[in-house]
DNA sequence: ATATGTGAGT
């Protein structure tokens, strides 16, 4: 009996006992079915066997066979069919075959159905398929909640925040109420931009519909007030959280750990009833960033069962403080101890290589992602395009960028400020029309801050810059970031418009920000203005206090007006602080340890 | 029946 049962499984199914008794009470539901005499021509039971199968990926390719078979015994599929199909191709991956069922839908008519479209949505937002996703989406009549929510958490999974939020708030304006997982998703696309206001004023209308006792969202809350800095309230909502399980516990590790408050995060960790990897990991990837690295590493040593994760916090810690050597030795000896080097191994150790351009390390590394076939992945293959840009093989870099199956915005990214980097203003410029126009994806910040340094590099499009930033703001909605305002300061310097970027500080409303400031008094230096350089130089001073980079930049300044009464009067002032001109220091010598570790 | 949360890449 049981041999014929098993007649025809797949040899994997037969060496897991777990599935394999799944796998028999998945035929008894096929038993059943066969076993009514009207069974063969009825679709219910068919449905049935699929939905177990399409459960899990396991087995999901056996769902897909069993529809198959259906369909050739003349059966056609019911909308709940097509449901679990649409799911069976989504466990598998199975992009194409997921768009021959979506053209069948619209042949038969299924399409009307919300569940079935709704299925359709998430399909293509798993896959990243925005546009396939959207244009579904605008064309159903009448969308639940849950076919919102599949597009916005689609949007936020592929790191789309913005178009996640503008959904929400569309939503907000319809007559359907938005639910615990709209707030969930919209929360993780705050931390995504870093929106500690909005995710405040999500928090309180989440108060006020009365949804923050499900435990998802008290997770996500708690998630996102540590991630964008406000440990306190993130404990806060902890601390009201009655509901906990083992994410609300690491959320709130995470939390304290991440924001370098590494006692309250070990004193969780040992109230925590069940602390797993990840537990461990928060508090062990904290104190690899924020502190001590050799306590990091003294606890990678002591904790129960670390996992590749554990290994990857150290490596990109030291990689973060520009200790290369040190984390090609944690990488040699992941190797020695046999523990699965994963995407994001390689992506920090070539992080790594790319702050120093050590080629000979990134052909090497690049030579192992292939090897285990994590070349072609996005993680990856990012890392590959910025490694290779940074050491100036801009084609190497094209290449990897070519052939990527799967590009997402961080590799889009990755090429065109590679392209920045080395200069290539035009190339910026025709990546980012192909981005906008050709594919699925919107630029962020990231991409606008190479496209506004490609305005800088080339003469014939510097009077762009200012339109890139408009259309930043005006089509994209973001608030440009002190980056994109120092760019755009050295741009309007170069154009002797230092007077138009003191007004863009004041515009973007950074007025009280240092950096940017810095920038200007840079811009200054580069076109001779010294009017603006002495404002400048006096607020940078008026909010960072004494800077002896700015007393020595404003002293070359007056040199190079021949001022030289000034010159010596700063000289003096800054004998007086006890300012000394420092020692130089080349990334060369740091090459040089590498070189003989290698 | 369809959708959610903790680590991590530009």
């Amino acid at each position: 009996m049981q041999r014929s049962l098993l007649k025809g499984t797949k040899k994997s199914l037969l060496r897991q006992p777990q599935q394999l008794h799944s796998f028999l009470s998945k035929n008894i539901i096929r038993n059943y079915a066969f076993g009514r005499s009207d069974g063969a021509k009825d679709v219910t039971p068919w449905t049935n066997l699929i939905s177990v199968l399409a459960r899990c990926s396991s087995s999901s390719e056996m769902a897909l066979f069993e529809a198959s078979r259906m369909r050739k015994l003349g059966i056609k599929p019911n909308s709940y069919t097509l449901v679990c199909m649409i799911r069976a191709s989504t466990n598998l991956g199975w992009i194409f075959y997921g768009q021959q069922l979506h053209c069948y839908i619209i042949h038969s008519g299924f399409i009307c159905n919300v569940f079935v479209s709704t299925a359709i949505i998430s399909f293509y937002s798993k896959f990243e398929l925005f546009d396939n996703a959207h244009n579904l989406f605008v064309e159903i009549l009448h969308p639940n909640v849950v076919s919102w929510n599949s597009l916005v958490s689609g949007y936020v999974h592929g790191g789309q925040p913005h178009k996640a939020l503008a959904l929400v708030r569309e939503l907000d304006r319809s007559d359907l109420r938005p639910d615990s997982f709209t707030f969930s998703a919209s929360l993780v696309a705050c931390v995504q931009l870093g929106l500690l206001k909005l995710g405040r004023s999500i928090h309180s209308k989440i108060l006020k519909i009365g949804l923050e006792w499900n435990v998802v969202v008290g997770n996500c809350l708690i998630d996102m007030y540590g991630k964008c800095g406000s440990t306190d309230e993130a404990i806060q909502v902890f601390d009201e959280t009655i509901d906990k399980d083992t994410v609300t516990w690491n959320s709130v590790v995470g939390a304290t750990a991440r924001n370098g408050r590494f006692e309250e995060a070990l004193k969780l960790l040992l109230q925590m009833p069940a602390p797993d990897t990840i537990s461990y990991n928060e508090v062990l990837n904290g104190i690899a960033q924020l502190g001590h690295i050799e306590d990091a590493v003294r606890f990678l040593e002591e904790m129960p069962s670390p996992s590749s994760s554990s290994w990857n916090c150290i490596i990109s810690g030291y990689i973060n403080r520009n200790r290369l050597p040190e984390a090609l030795g944690l990488f040699a000896k992941m190797h020695l101890k046999d523990i699965e080097m994963d995407q994001f191994t390689y992506s920090s150790i070539l992080r790594g290589i790319a702050g120093l351009s050590a080629l000979t390390w990134g052909t090497l590394i690049h030579c192992r992602t292939i090897k285990t076939g994590l070349n072609t992945c996005s993680v990856v293959g990012s890392a590959l395009i910025d490694m290779y840009s940074k050491c100036g093989q801009v084609d190497k870099a094209e290449s990897i960028f070519g052939v990527l199956p799967r590009k997402n915005l961080v590799c889009w990214n990755a090429m065109i400020s590679g392209y920045a980097h080395n200069g290539n203003a035009n190339q910026v410029m025709r990546l980012f029309e192909q981005l906008v126009t050709a594919s699925d994806l919107q630029p962020d910040g990231i991409t606008f801050l190479s496209v506004l340094q490609a305005c800088g590099q080339d003469e014939g499009l510097s009077h762009l810059g200012t339109h890139y930033l408009e259309s930043m703001i005006r089509e994209y909605g973001m608030d440009p970031m002190p980056e994109h305002c120092s760019c755009m300061i050295r741009l309007l310097g170069q154009r002797g418009e230092v007077w138009k970027a003191e007004w863009l500080i004041h515009e973007l409303g950074y007025g009280s920000c240092g950096l940017v400031w810095r920038a200007l008094l840079g811009a200054c230096g580069a076109c001779g203005d010294l009017k603006v350089a002495e404002v400048a130089a006096a607020k940078i001073i008026e909010l960072e206090g004494d800077n002896e980079l700015v007393y020595v930049l404003l002293s070359n300044m007056y040199a190079s007006h021949g001022r030289w009464s000034d010159v010596s009067a700063l000289r003096e002032l800054m004998r007086k602080r006890g300012f000394r001109k420092e020692a130089g220091f080349s990334w060369i010598e740091v090459e040089n340890v590498v070189s003989t570790l290698n």
